[in-house]
RNA sequence: UGGGGCGUAGCCAAGUGGUAAGGCAGCGGAUUUUGAUUCCGCCAUGCGGAGGUUCGAAUCCUCCCGCCCCAGCCA
């Protein structure tokens, strides 16, 4: 794909794109190769997301293409189910990979003859120790380490040796293969860092043709030299692996030289993005499943009704840099609230449902409404919506001792009702209790569509359903998953919100709502952004609010 | 204490010697049959700190401070 001058120039301002534009303007590169290399051990998430987006994206600013990578290489933590799920989720974001799906075990025996070619060159060795005197001898981030006695072996022993682990002579840890480099480094991943460690584990793709299986660091950059990477984008803490990383391409023939660029991850407020943390939510039934929509995962962020254009736009939005940051959720939802808010038709529903009788409205009496679908859409249309003399509005929008910035319903208080007629409470009817279970209200008939002929104003409008004709429907609210705004990784269990799923069992919806299985994002008026779960039944729709709508009055009221 | 990085507003972030972009949040105001949306305005005499170089410094130099990563046969 080349890249236009409009597409290069418009390309983001970002260390990363300067370095690109510098190296294809240098003429170093004709085109660049990037590539998103999961690790098949867990689902991907919105940190991911960054990743995804900056590598695809520059390519296709640029002109390239970006290779879909599995970096499978320990058998004993990947599973079919999460490269199915990646590729999924990869997919659903929006980017496509074109024929440029590859894996790191595809280069396994590539991989093993480099490293018998490191061993002729004298910069290989099998180790003997155990791993407990790797650690030993390895030094302390002050002190070097020391060498390793089985460091001196001859070329031949080595092969010898390491050909042997390859056959299966040996159990798991018994030996290693090691770069030969420097013992006494400041930079610990130099210490003569492992290549291949004996794992007899069955591999999702390779089977058990190999029970030896290459590290990180020896697969990495040689799988990028392979596929011709141009530019292999990687998070900070890899910083320090990129002498290895070099080295390790100085050393061997392989066919393309690639450099690393480390950029920060992403960090959010209220929520973990740390695979071990999410799988432990997953495993130990702290949330449903990987999709569960409180996850900040693809999938759980899919099936909570973010649109992919969101996310896409979010990452646009916190750029790329060096530095470690932890960005505001409210960025999220901002730019989720802006995609739905231009995308989601209107609808009208009751979360917690107050029963109003329209006094002088005659009982067998009913209408039909004309609503708008998407105000600022028109081709979006409008719907017809039934009226009665028994409604629910929503308990929030009653209050019987209102303050004095409270402008919605209240005892002798006229408002809309959308799109209908203006109506006023006569009389609060309360149970036992004390509380509020019914309003009696009358309506100006001459209001129909919600004006009034002799011009008066009302403080505010409400949403508002026929009792006889809207559908019960449960409705899922979902709040932060943790408490405090960064959460502490290590004990997260201590700060799991309680609360972060409340379900709102007796909603009542529009009709038309039950009815329509399009999945599509819903905006249910003045509550936020919804869209239908995966459980719903026939007789009884569930709704998952994607985000709320921004609420001036409840940041006011609260501040009291 | 060794090595590698990073510090620009509450948050993210541009800026690469010529006098601090943009976005989020916040605060005012206008419009509004969603307390939504939209629109307008305000929001760093200041760039971790102190010195220095320069006509001129967030950008260059020196020293200091703070934060992050590394001692897996994980990635």
């Amino acid at each position: 794909m080349a890249a236009s001058e409009t597409a290069i120039r418009e390309a983001g301002q970002d260390f990363i794109r300067d370095i690109i534009r510098a190296d294809l303007a240098a003429g170093r590169h004709e085109t660049i190769v990037t590539r998103f290399p999961p690790e098949p051990n867990g689902y991907l998430h919105i940190g991911h997301a960054k990743s995804i987006c900056l590598n695809f994206g520059v390519t296709g600013e640029f002109g390239g293409h970006c290779n879909l990578r599995f970096d499978d290489t320990n058998p004993t933590k990947e599973e079919q189910e999460y490269i199915d799920a990646i590729e999924r989720d990869v997919r659903w974001l929006g980017f496509d990979w074109g024929g440029h799906l590859y894996h790191a075990s595809d280069y396994f025996e590539q991989l093993y003859q480099w490293a018998e070619h490191l061993i002729r060159a004298g910069l290989a060795y099998v180790d003997d120790q155990t791993q407990e005197e790797m650690r030993a001898t390895r030094g302390t981030l002050t002190e070097a380490g020391t060498e390793s006695p089985y460091r001196g072996r001859s070329i031949a022993e080595n092969i010898d040796l390491f050909r042997r682990m390859r056959a299966g002579e040996f159990p798991n840890g018994a030996r290693v293969l090691r770069a030969k480099i420097d013992m006494a480094s400041g930079n610990i991943n130099l210490r003569d860092p492992a290549l291949y460690r004996i794992l007899h584990a069955e591999h999702p793709r390779t089977g058990t043709a190999w029970c030896i299986y290459p590290s990180y660091d020896f697969a990495h950059g040689q799988s990028d030299a392979i596929e011709g990477i141009t530019h292999s984008l990687c998070t900070l803490e890899f910083e320090d692996h990129r002498p290895l990383y070099d080295w390790l391409i100085d050393h061997l023939p392989v066919p393309s030289r690639p450099h690393q660029y480390e950029f920060a991850r992403l960090n959010l407020t209220y929520t973990v993005l740390s695979k071990r943390v999410l799988t432990e939510l997953v495993r130990g039934g702290h949330v449903a499943g990987w999709d569960d929509p409180r996850m900040p995962t693809l999938a759980g962020l899919r099936r909570r009704g973010v649109p992919p254009a969101a996310i896409r736009d979010f990452v646009k939005r916190i750029g790329v840099a060096k530095a470690n940051s932890v960005v505001d959720i409210g960025m999220l939802e901002f730019s989720i609230r802006e995609r739905l808010n231009k995308s989601a038709q209107r609808r009208m529903a009751v979360l917690r449902p107050l029963k109003v009788v329209i006094e002088n409205y005659s009982s067998g009496q009913s209408e039909e409404i004309e609503a708008v679908n998407h105000p600022e859409n028109p081709a979006d249309g409008t719907r017809r919506v039934k009226f009665g003399r028994e409604l629910y509005i929503e308990r929030d929008d009653f209050m019987e001792n209102p303050p004095k910035k409270f402008f919605r319903l209240a005892p002798g208080r006229e408002v809309r009702l959308r799109y209908a007629y203006l109506i006023t409470c006569r009389e609060a009817v309360k149970n036992k209790a004390g509380e509020v279970v019914e309003l009696r209200c009358s309506y100006d008939p001459q209001t129909r569509g919600g004006n009034a002929p002799d011009g008066r104003k009302v403080a505010s409008t409400l949403h508002w359903v026929s009792a006889a004709d809207a559908v019960p429907a449960e409705v899922r609210l979902y709040n932060a998953l943790f408490l405090r705004p960064e959460p502490n990784a290590g004990d997260f269990a201590a700060d799991l919100n309680p609360n972060s799923l409340e379900v709102v069992a007796d909603a009542r919806v529009e009709p038309d709502l039950a009815a329509d299985t399009s999945h599509a994002a819903v905006q249910f008026e003045r509550q936020g952004y919804f869209c239908r779960d995966r459980d719903s039944t026939p007789d009884r729709p569930v709704f998952n609010r994607t985000v709320g709508l921004r609420d001036s009055w409840a940041k006011a009221a609260a501040k009291g």
